[in-house]
DNA sequence: AAGAAAAAAGTGAACGTTCACATTTTTGCT
DNA sequence: AGCAAAAATGTGAACGTTCACTTTTTTCTT
């Protein structure tokens, strides 16, 4: 009846008639413990359901077996307030949860203001409440030196997604030129002459890369230059340079796009136009958000591995928890999904409309 | 050169000259502190740039500020893996976290095994390492008796989603089988006589309840009896069994489905055998994730109240923490969404094809 | 103005771990 | 067998709060 206390570590101690230190050692996977000894301690912690308590482990100074992922709270808040929904954060808990998961971390996620005065204060109140191990920062927060230098003098690992380099920190990145310019490349391979950019922002970094390869591969494949068009990855804006373009002079026949909303707008003004895809035009997008497989037709985009950068992130953060140093800088491969708005150009048979 | 060691309770009430109970008494908003008293310890708190260590807060046995949002293992990781994603957690990290920050709250997410029995074991595990002031069950776990019965004798307060009722737990839903009313009404009111429900699957309580209120709107209104059909929430199942009906004797005109993906299916199948949308066939989806806004012609969609009754669960979670009965039904509106997918039925002047 | 009651403020203990170090046991070597 | 070194185990203190009290100060009543 009497409402049973939480199984402490003394518990288990007593149960086995070792002290609680001897079992400290043992769910900390610590040396010096004797492999019988070991033994029964598990199967008492297994017998009285002991968990350890993560507030009493991080207090008496070990960890706090916290992962904090960082985003931007303006954008993020933006894209929910908008309906937009944010794709990027369902895969960081994907890619984050199961990493954590299975090393017996948690994750939390912080949005943190997008002024980067405001950045670090934000962050260090967070750091105060919570203590985690680790911290992932993901753009633009990534690209903020004072951040990473905050926390580096708090001896708080720290991941930077989508930044290379992995002298002082723990870098996870995807090479996003590269990506733009396998994008093109695919379209000159299937018979595309003439390429445009649906650009993002200029502030956001990858656009920045990105639109840098894209308009080297076409610089090598002489097939130069390549349109490039800022659209601030919204999908009306996107839908009149596009409209633009393609009614205009030398219009372009391959269209990347920085983001599936404006890979749409690009299918909505192919339609409007009356061009066939991938007939007349193919469209690449960057992002593949769920939604894209169900677009008419079916998108082909380069998905991020946003899932793996943050399991990765993780692991080596996890790993600095553990006394690894916190630095090193991690590639991971993007994938093209080709889908039914990449093929070869095949104009019409007669310029007349037929049935 | 020395790093400063954290600032704690004991340095502001060193600054002040109080103790550290009142520097507490403040921080926690208690009584019994004369108001310039709490004046100056608030502008010491300000100035050190004082902020209370959870892990001590919690230890020291008072409350956590962590609210555990539990979701299915197995669909949730389904999803992320099939490339579905989830955007059920993104919302419910929307309004969960825009609460929770108000309130100074944490939120995390947790997922527990579909598995009635393995799921209480999951849960405690997690409860006593984290020791949350709250816990949030989503379906299915909202229907397990067993797990809530299991917070209710931890004394943990527990929100159930989706379920009514609320005499021991705190409940928030919406109405399910309203909104499947409603839509099947809409769809009457224009026109439609015969009408469809392509319903997800029969475990999932909320393809029930829809379909129950599907088939009552219609046996109301006298054009009944309307056509059930369980696609699973599958894509390729409900394209098969719409094609089925479509092309069989007395098609229906009018279209609800269960989840985004299986109303996409219609829009597939439809445009497959040329019926055009809406002037042929009317579709309505429950869901509304973002790329809906961007099927051609975008979908009229029943969204839910997601973000918002994840927001009210951490709304009255917290107040139970606070001392508050932790009890009450709570419905919240749902709302429809008019895009382009629905309209008056308008059949082609001619039964031939032209131009 | 005294005494009682209420409000404000303070104190020791406790929460459940890990750390740093002390002690005991075991192992290895000659 | 004896000793040194290494391995295994144990102990007291500390982490930063809140709780349950106790003590002091203020307010109210007559």
């Amino acid at each position: 009846m009497a409402k049973k206390a939480n199984v402490t570590i003394e518990d288990v101690a007593r149960e086995v008639g070792v002290s609680r230190q001897t079992v400290s050692r043992v769910i900390n996977k610590g040396p010096n413990v004797k492999p019988a000894v070991r033994e029964k301690v598990e199967q008492a912690i297994a017998r009285l359901g002991y968990v350890p308590n993560l507030s009493a482990r991080r207090m008496g100074g070990g960890r706090s077996y916290l992962i904090l992922a960082v985003n931007d709270r303006q954008r993020t808040l933006e894209n929910w307030q908008a309906g937009r929904g944010n794709d990027w954060v369902d895969q960081m808990l994907y890619g984050g949860m199961t990493e954590c998961e299975k090393q017996g971390y948690h994750l939390m996620f912080e949005l943190i203001d997008t002024e980067p005065e405001k950045a670090p204060v934000e962050l260090s109140h967070s750091i105060a409440a919570l203590r985690p191990d680790g911290i992932i920062l993901t753009p633009p927060h990534s690209d903020n030196e004072a951040l990473a230098a905050m926390l580096a003098e708090k001896g708080i690992p720290c991941a930077r997604i989508g930044r290379r380099g992995g002298e002082d920190y723990i870098d996870v990145y995807m090479d996003e030129g590269a990506a733009a310019a396998d994008a093109a490349r695919h379209l000159l391979a299937l018979g595309h002459r003439k390429l445009a950019l649906i650009a993002g922002s200029p502030e956001y970094g990858n656009s920045q890369k990105r639109a840098e390869g894209f308009l080297s591969a076409l610089e090598q494949a002489q097939c130069g230059p390549g349109l490039v068009a800022k659209a601030n990855f919204q999908f009306d804006r996107a839908a009149e340079l596009l409209e633009e373009m393609l009614t205009g002079p030398n219009p372009p026949t391959g269209v990347i796009a920085d983001n599936d909303e404006m890979a749409f707008a690009a299918l909505h003004v192919a339609d409007k136009l009356g061009l066939r895809i991938p007939d007349d035009l193919s469209v690449i997008s960057f992002e593949d958000t769920p939604g894209v497989r169900f677009s008419v037709p079916p998108l082909t985009a380069i998905r991020q591995p946003t899932a793996e950068m943050i399991g990765k992130a993780c692991n080596e953060l996890i790993a600095a928890a553990g006394g690894q140093p916190a630095k090193g800088s991690f590639i991971l491969p993007y994938r093209m999904v080709e889908r039914a708005t990449t093929g070869p150009l095949a104009p019409r048979l007669s310029q007349a409309s037929g049935s």
